[in-house]
RNA sequence: CGGGGUGUAGCGUAGCCCGGUAUCGCGCUUGGUUUGGGACCAAGAGGUCGUAGGUUCGAAUCCUGCCACCCCGACCA
């Protein structure tokens, strides 16, 4: 194994392959396009679901649990659902497994066949609406704010360790409203939680927006979504949240009885963000030597590495650094001393950074002399000697610093990647060089599937608020009545 | 599912053309010396050469089937 990971200016995807590897995120499993989530990539996820969990408790949702397996009739009763999902869909057929009288092991018992195939959710709609059909009599039942943590399954042809795999871990939120209004709001409020949590959390801007008719959800009215710009120039769609109008009550026979005695179809929402937000994490802010974590979700955010030349030097340095670990840990602060034999220094400092553990503090013998130790920060990656005393407070101020700096370089990234483009010869230049493109549509699916077949380019989103101004479509010269964003996507 | 490629120790590989039971590096174990940016020395452990069959006195090597994985396309969060 080589020390070095390849370069992103070299080959990108190769880069982050590497890295989700090295880093000991995850690793590809026995079952193609499945994903083992190994120890130090599921803290990261812990993180994010504690964050997100939060803020879904906060706006009033409370978490259930649906079944893994659907009655394949569930899917067949929402139209463009079926049709949305179908081509990707796990079945189970048979229920037991039987010596194979040949001696092969085990096979199949032919038997055992279902007399109804089980579908392997590829998102829990169907099951969760036919249960809301007994769960909504009256407006006294509403709004049904319900979310859960879960695994689905859908079977891609080309997977990609976190950012497309067959199987994936999300959270799914499911609502069902008296108005449509209130859905709607609904809808967009989660949109604002998913944005907040990129940015706050992640330290990710995203550009928040709506999707066209070729891109919405299959069985929604409307999806919005947020989406980022990785570092290759590609948008990521990192989360949507679906207005789903009455379609699922209507196909489910979900009414209730208003204050005013009128049975009516209740209005429903549904969204969710998934382990891709990890492969998100990963490209936003990683660099060629490994990851680069935002405090706020890094599962180390100190590491202490010691310095030392026999047990009489680490003694002094234990007695230095035990009181500024529990200090810290008061703090809230996870710290990790590592005083591990086997590997030196050096190695240990590559390993951190690899990790993306946002400070690295050394202490050695010089410092010990000096009363100093040795600030190393992950995402500028430079190295301060600083006096030891009040060294906690510089921590604790310097992860602030850092979550505000990478966001803050992500942000200008993007800033710097997102053009506006008024003619087709620039739109072809422009997309090569990728980035978000902000340019005219004549607001018709045949253009955008023009556009993407002819440039890979599809329209990540409209963007909310986006302002009036007349123009004409880059491709058509139509008129148009805004902007929307092209980006080439993962 | 089309087009291309690859399967040899935990990982990365040499050997294959031209048949004689497998090379090297990393990692691992033990002991010692080290430690301010991926330490060094010594001794070890670890292999049904993807799989099934064929050719042969003899197959990692030649032939055939199968399987798996990777890359490029169509599909997608």
């Amino acid at each position: 194994m080589s020390k070095s990971l390849p370069s992103r200016a070299e080959n990108y995807s190769e880069w982050y392959n590497e890295l989700v590897k090295r880093a000991d995120l995850a690793e590809n499993s026995a079952v193609r396009g499945c994903m083992i989530i190994k120890p130090y990539g599921y803290s990261i996820w812990e993180k994010m679901q504690r964050a997100l969990d939060d803020m879904f408790k906060e706006t009033g949702h409370t978490n259930a649990y649906f079944p893994l397996f659907i009655p394949k009739s569930f899917l067949s009763k929402e139209a463009s659902h079926v049709e949305g999902f179908a081509k990707e869909c796990a079945v189970v057929t048979h229920y037991r497994l039987k010596n194979d009288p040949n001696g092969g092991g085990v096979i199949v018992d032919p038997d055992a066949k279902l007399e109804e195939e089980l579908i392997v959710r590829p998102t829990s709609e169907t099951v969760i609406w036919s249960s809301y059909k007994n769960w909504i009599q009256s407006y006294r039942d509403l709004p049904l704010l319900i979310n859960q943590w879960a695994n689905v399954v859908r079977w891609e042809m080309r997977t990609r360790l976190f950012l497309r795999t067959a199987e994936f871990l999300w959270q799914e939120g499911h609502t069902a409203h008296a108005t449509k209004k209130e859905a709607i709001d609904e809808t967009e409020q989660m949109l604002e939680v998913y944005a907040e949590f990129a940015e706050t959390f992640m330290a990710m801007p995203v550009l928040k927006g709506i999707k066209t008719a070729n891109e919405r959800f299959a069985g929604a009215e409307e999806t919005y979504c947020i989406e980022a710009l990785m570092q290759d120039g590609k948008a990521l769609q990192a989360g949507t949240s679906h207005f789903l109008g009455q379609n699922f009550a209507k196909a489910f026979d979900v009414k209730f009885l208003s204050k005013e005695n009128q049975l009516d179809y209740v209005w429903g929402t549904s969204w969710g963000v998934s382990t891709r937000l990890m492969g998100a994490l990963i490209m936003a802010h990683s660099d060629d030597q490994g990851l680069v974590l935002p405090p706020k979700l890094a599962p180390i955010q100190v590491v202490i590495v010691p310095i030392y030349k026999g047990d009489e030097q680490l003694n002094l340095i234990k007695d230095k650094i035990d009181p500024l670990v529990k200090a810290l840990k008061k703090q809230g602060v996870s710290v990790k001393f590592d005083t591990s034999e086997n590997q030196s220094p050096g190695f240990k400092f590559a390993e951190y950074e690899l990790k993306g553990v946002p400070i690295r503090l050394a202490i050695g013998g010089r410092d010990i002399e000096n009363g100093t130790i040795e600030l190393a920060r992950r995402d500028t990656r430079e190295k301060t000697s600083m006096p030891f005393d009040g060294i906690e407070q510089v921590v604790i101020d310097t992860l602030q610093d850092i979550q505000e700096k990478i966001y803050a370089k992500a942000f200008a990234f993007r800033e710097s990647n997102t053009h506006e483009v008024n003619t087709w010869e620039e739109f072809q230049t422009k997309i090569e060089e990728g980035g978000f493109i902000s340019a005219h549509w004549d607001g018709t699916s045949e253009t955008e599937e023009k556009i993407k077949e002819l440039t890979k380019a599809t329209i990540r989103c409209i963007p909310l608020g986006v302002k009036k101004e007349t123009g004409k479509c880059v491709l058509t010269g139509s008129t148009s009545e805004h902007r929307v964003i092209f980006a080439r996507a993962y």
